[in-house]
Parts: structure tokens; C-alpha cells; sequence
DNA sequence: TGTTTACATTGATCTGGATCAATACCCACA
DNA sequence: TGTGGGTATTGATCCAGATCAATGTAAACA
């Protein structure tokens, strides 16, 4: 097995600069990712002020299920979560995963009651904005809404092609593709594009992708076999990115 | 095979009462289920002037394209569409299917471009809203913009639900779902739940479900053997509600 | 009215990835 | 430093649904 030295950890860099969890939208790393983009600063301020900065969420933890009251949309800040529907008779399907300055729970908007689960994959913190200052905020705002509408839009067309992933694509595919998409979020946040630390388990790759965790397993193997990548467990180190981009599809 | 009488053409008569393409919002009897829905009257008589009355589309007309320069959302007036996400290589991913009173290319506001293709699946016409002016007359109508928002949700949690039937379901509940969800819609729009007329073909569906043909066409005849449902061509007749519910899972 | 072309059904066979089973590894905590 | 429980890997087998192949049906057009 390929020897791994100097992975980033996931976002815990960030979480560290991010150490004062009251840090104001202006100061905040996330910024150029995040909601204010757009926003003039006296905007920006009347947002900061409705923004709750809540403490950290641990592994394993709920950030919301369907049974929570609807109450807030939320906005990754350090770490990461997974979201699942359920079927009653318990299977779930992985619906995505969000990393820092992404949103978590807009599809509660429509009935004003989360759709989804979401849990903590490692410790992690969010901002809460809460929905109905949210709102109040927008009608004298509209580049606020303008943006809220924007990540609406962007989840919408991301959902899109992972319909295809599901529908079209092979288990090879599945997992070069998953595998890239989480190097560009990693790059796009100012982290190394080729080695990463996983936060989710094999399972909810599996899950996520339509495969069973031993296909994803033998997959993993298979890429490192080939020199397309190397493991060590969590940690990841993409070798030969533009054959993975083949590999996509 | 079981004989089929008085099928309701897909949505053929509201085309019909809606003969006057040009009917002003208000007088539509699409108002309820469109954006129209908790805007004030006067409101109401602003967006109506921006939106454009387009012309009927035909069967197989793209409404558009990701070549197309992005311009325009638009809510199907009459008859029905269906969006596909393309690869490279040629396969491609039914990602939806739109009916009267739903919005196609919402996923283009992020990246203002569509980035799905859209085509008519029967003689078909369309309301377009130009997202320019939609946007600035949302800068003064803060309940236009919850409402987009809200549509926006509302298709991204029925993308969540997507993602759970291609990713865990059987061929069996995967047709089960569609066929419910495709009456549940009729039913929404005043037409018989029990029978009507699909306007997409058997590969559309298929490429949809994430299924061959081959095996659609098998389920349709099992579901009929089984007494669930009556078919004759596009013509369905759904006979054992209960059932096809209990095999959604 | 026949001809064309696309769509749908049915049957036979094959296969990618699931499932079942066993072992190995990792780390949390005593 | 050992022990237990979750997580991951690897191998053997199976099967739901794909693919291949052929025929049937319908609607569109000359």
C-alpha cells in the first residue's frame, strides 16, 4: 500500500481559523462562498444580526429530521453533513453531502417542514438563519433573495446529475465521479485538490452512489491497483486525476 | 385485454377552455396551482405584463436546449414536457416530466444556462417569464420572490424523492411510484385520477425510472395481469389503488 | 390503401453488481 | 495492552434486470 503523508484533514484548518464562532459575516473564511456574497455591507449587517452562530454539532449528531419542527435553513461553517430520506421500512437513500458554505434544508421551504435528515459526519458547526427573519429581512432586500434563489437553483441543478449518476451511470463511473466532485469542493474551499480526508464511511459512499459498500470496496482497490489513486482509510490521494476524468463518463 | 372507455386526453380539454392563450392570469384556470398564487391584485396586473404568451410548441420541439442562451423560465400552459441531462457520449437521463401549472428551467438561474434540455411531448404551450424582469419586479414584490422560492423547493424535494426511487427501489415500486404520481398530478388539476392518457413513451419512461424498455413493458403487462391496472397503449386506467400503493414501498 | 417508421411487446440469454460469508483492521475505552 | 464493536476488505455465489433478438402494432404520410 502507497505511503500517505500530509493529508488535509477535513476542514479542521478552517475550523480552527474559524475559532471564534462569532465572527462576524465579513470576517468569516467562507465569505466568498457564502450567502453575503452580492450583499452591501449595511445588508450585510442587518443579515449578521439575524444570523445565529450555534454551537458545534458532534458526530453523529442531528442537525434536523423530518420529525424536527421547521424553523431555519443552515449554512455549513466547519466540518460536514450527510442528508437521507427514509422509507418507512428503513431504507434510506444518502441525498447529499455539505461541506463549509453550503446550504442544508431548503427543500423545507416549500412545506415548511424538513424533507430530509441531516447528521453530522465529524464535529461540525453551522449558522442557523433563522427562516421567518429570513424572509422578513428579503422583502427589503432583494439581492438577498436573489441569492437565496441562486442556491435553490444551483442544489437543483446538482440533484440533476446525480438523477443521471443514479440512473445512467456504471459503478466505475459512480465512484470517479463522486471522487472528483469532492476534489473540486476541496479545491474550491483552498484545500489541496488531490489529498483529502473522507468524513463519510464506505457505507454512505455506497449508499449515496446506488452501490453496496462491497462494490465501492472492491472499486477503491481496483483504482489503487491501477494507480489511479491511493488510500490509506479515510485518507485519499488522487494520482492520476485525468484518468479518473475518463472515467466519468 | 381489458376494454377502456372515457379516457381523459392529456389535459386536452384545459387546452381547449384555455383556447385564448392570451388570458390574463387571473382568469386562468391554471391560477391556483402557478406563481400567480397570494400575489395582491395589482401585484397580479404587473407580472402579467411581463409574461409572454408564447405560441403552441409540437410534439418534439425542444423549448430548450443547453446550446440555447438563457433568458427565460417558463410554467407549461397546456400539454406536457420532459427535461433530459445529456453525457458526452450520447446517454441520457429523463430528469422530469412537467405538466400545466409546473416550472421548467429553474436549474438555469445559478449558472444563467440551462442546463438541461426541454422538449414538448405533445402540441403544447407555455408561459415565458423573462428572468430579467421577473428579477427586478421581485425587487419590488417581495411575495413574488417567496413563491419562486417556494417552486424552487418544491422541485428540489421531489428531486430528493428521485434520488431515493433510482437509487433503492425495484423495477416493481419504481412503476408503481410513477403511475401514482403521475395520477396524483391529474387529480391536482381537476382531471380523473383513475384514468388518463401518458403523453411520453414507454422509453421515456424507462430512461426515467432508470429501467430498460424491455422491462417496463413487462411490468405493464404483469400489472395488468394482476388486475392493478388496465392499459391500452398510452391509455391507463389505474384499477387497484390500494395495491399500487402498498407496492411503492 | 399500402408503405414506412417508430414504438411496444414477448421470449431467451447474459451479466454487473448484489448478497452471503468470512476474515481483517481500527480505534475507543477499560 | 487487551478487548469489543463498528467498519473495511476479500472471496464465492446468485439474481434482478439488462441485453439481444424477433415479432407485433399503430399512427403518419404518400
Amino acid at each position: 500500500m502507497a505511503q500517505l503523508n500530509n493529508v488535509t484533514p477535513l476542514f479542521k484548518d478552517l475550523a480552527k481559523a474559524e475559532h471564534d464562532y462569532n465572527l462576524a459575516c465579513k470576517e468569516c473564511s467562507l465569505y466568498r462562498l457564502c450567502l453575503p456574497l452580492g450583499l452591501h455591507s449595511n445588508d450585510l449587517a442587518q443579515l449578521d444580526k439575524i444570523i445565529k452562530r450555534s454551537q458545534n454539532y458532534s458526530r453523529g449528531q442531528h442537525l434536523f429530521s423530518t420529525e424536527s419542527p421547521f424553523s431555519a435553513i443552515y449554512v455549513v461553517r466547519s466540518g460536514s453533513f450527510k442528508t437521507t430520506v427514509a422509507a418507512i421500512d428503513g431504507r434510506e437513500q444518502v441525498t447529499g453531502f455539505y461541506f463549509p458554505g453550503e446550504f442544508v434544508g431548503m427543500d423545507a421551504i416549500y412545506e415548511q417542514a424538513y424533507k430530509s435528515n441531516a447528521k453530522a459526519l465529524e464535529s461540525s458547526s453551522v449558522c442557523e438563519l433563522p427562516f421567518e427573519k429570513l424572509q422578513e429581512l428579503g422583502a427589503s432586500m432583494p439581492q438577498l433573495q436573489v441569492q437565496m434563489m441562486s442556491r435553490l437553483s444551483k442544489e437543483l441543478s446538482g440533484d440533476k446529475s446525480l438523477m443521471f449518476l443514479l440512473g445512467k451511470k456504471t459503478a466505475e463511473e459512480k465512484l470517479a465521479t463522486f471522487l472528483l466532485s469532492i476534489s473540486k469542493r476541496f479545491q474550491d474551499r483552498g484545500f489541496s485538490a488531490k489529498d483529502f480526508q473522507l468524513s463519510m464511511s464506505r457505507g454512505d459512499i455506497a449508499n449515496h452512489l446506488g452501490l453496496a459498500v462491497e462494490t465501492v470496496s472492491r472499486l477503491f482497490t481496483r483504482f489503487q491497483d491501477e494507480g489511479l489513486i491511493a488510500t490509506h482509510n479515510k485518507a485519499i490521494s488522487l494520482r492520476d486525476t485525468e484518468r479518473l476524468e475518463q472515467l466519468c463518463g
